[in-house]
DNA sequence: GCTGTTTACTTAACAGTGTTAACCTTTGTT
DNA sequence: AACAAAGGTTAACACTGTTAAGTAAACAGC
């Protein structure tokens, strides 16, 4: 049982330090003092290992996002702080964050039930914000959930894009994010069209 | 010179039809009648032959939102026409999209410099029409290229999250990618807060 | 105390991977 | 006719994920 931890263990810091490229089965393996093998002991196979890295990397972000949420605190502050820090967990722990939303697809058909369910309550830590906007008419919207999962898939875009490299190199990494928080919250709030 | 293309094509299909993971060098090669050895002959290495196909990938991205640009149509509905004609290409031809962003930084760690003027320009036809909303007052932007890129990545998000499968099952597509742009929209038009 | 079974691992092997060095042909040039 | 370049090839290296079969130690029942 020990050696299952290890294993998760390994796998991350070889993420981390070497790349996924070079997250082989015998290097985790050498480096867990077993061998290939053993690994398949305590998971089915390669995909099922990174589903469990995936798991462990979405505990820390929900985590992460936890930590700033406050009962009482401003509607839009609490936005404007869960997307901080967000963006913030991604860019500190870049290889991390790339963990959740790097397996590709065809090499997992289905993204398991079971998983979905721990990630969906992360979803709705941010959907209980929402609804308590909705509460107080501070925002117009029709179903929180899928509010959610719009300010979600709108600041993973940030961070997926400078993590990717793909971010032009005349642009400021921080006023990029700044502008992207401001205008995915801008988007949320109501505000009546000008005359 | 042929040979080049025919692997190009050969590639793509391969990894529409079977996926990334099938894209191996022999495989191509076999499929073209060639040995795995030839493709070195027109590509250093797979990391450059992946290059090849994200530029083709980025070029047809490129063309499909060109066909939506007409000069005299109104602003915001030019946007909107921009970002639904982005996210059909996308959802149209994941795949294709998928090479896009798929090319994982550690295997990668520059992204070529060449390459990157390429894309440039897909950047500054919305930065474009950016620019002329900003012209007639209708939006308050400080660069438009960084606001750009702050709609691109936006929407880029949109579609990952769709396209990596990791929407909520409960949640409707179309809903989705509707509200989504809607919102990435809003938060760029100039608004009066209420007062 | 001797069985039988389970647990936790190993060795050996299969079929595949990207990549390189060295080797052929065929074509074109001087 | 001699030389060189173009456009391929074969063979090999060091890896990859994964499986079938084997082994050694610990434990259970009688």
């Amino acid at each position: 049982m020990a050696l299952r931890e290890e294993i998760l263990e390994v796998s991350k810091d070889i993420l981390i330090q070497d790349g996924f490229s070079k997250m082989s089965m015998r290097r985790i393996a050498r480096r867990a003092n077993v061998t290939a093998t053993s690994i398949y002991l305590y998971f089915e196979n390669k995909d099922d290992l990174l589903l469990a890295l995936i798991e462990e990397s979405i505990n820390d972000l929900k985590s992460a996002l936890q930590e700033v949420v406050v009962p009482g605190k401003d509607f839009i502050q609490q936005l404007e702080d869960m997307a901080k820090a967000y963006i913030r967990f991604a860019l500190e722990h870049p290889k991390e964050y790339e963990i959740i939303y790097m397996v590709r697809p065809e090499e997992m058909p289905k993204y398991p039930r079971e998983k979905f369910n721990e990630v969906r309550s992360a979803y709705e830590l941010l959907a209980g914000i929402i609804s308590r906007g909705k509460e107080q008419n501070l925002i117009e919207v029709d179903d929180p959930l899928i509010s959610a999962y719009t300010i979600w898939a709108q600041i993973h875009g940030v961070v997926s894009v400078i993590i990717n490299k793909r971010l032009d190199t005349r642009i400021q990494r921080e006023k990029f994010t700044e502008q992207a928080v401001d205008h995915i919250i801008k988007g949320f709030i109501i505000q009546k069209t000008p005359a």
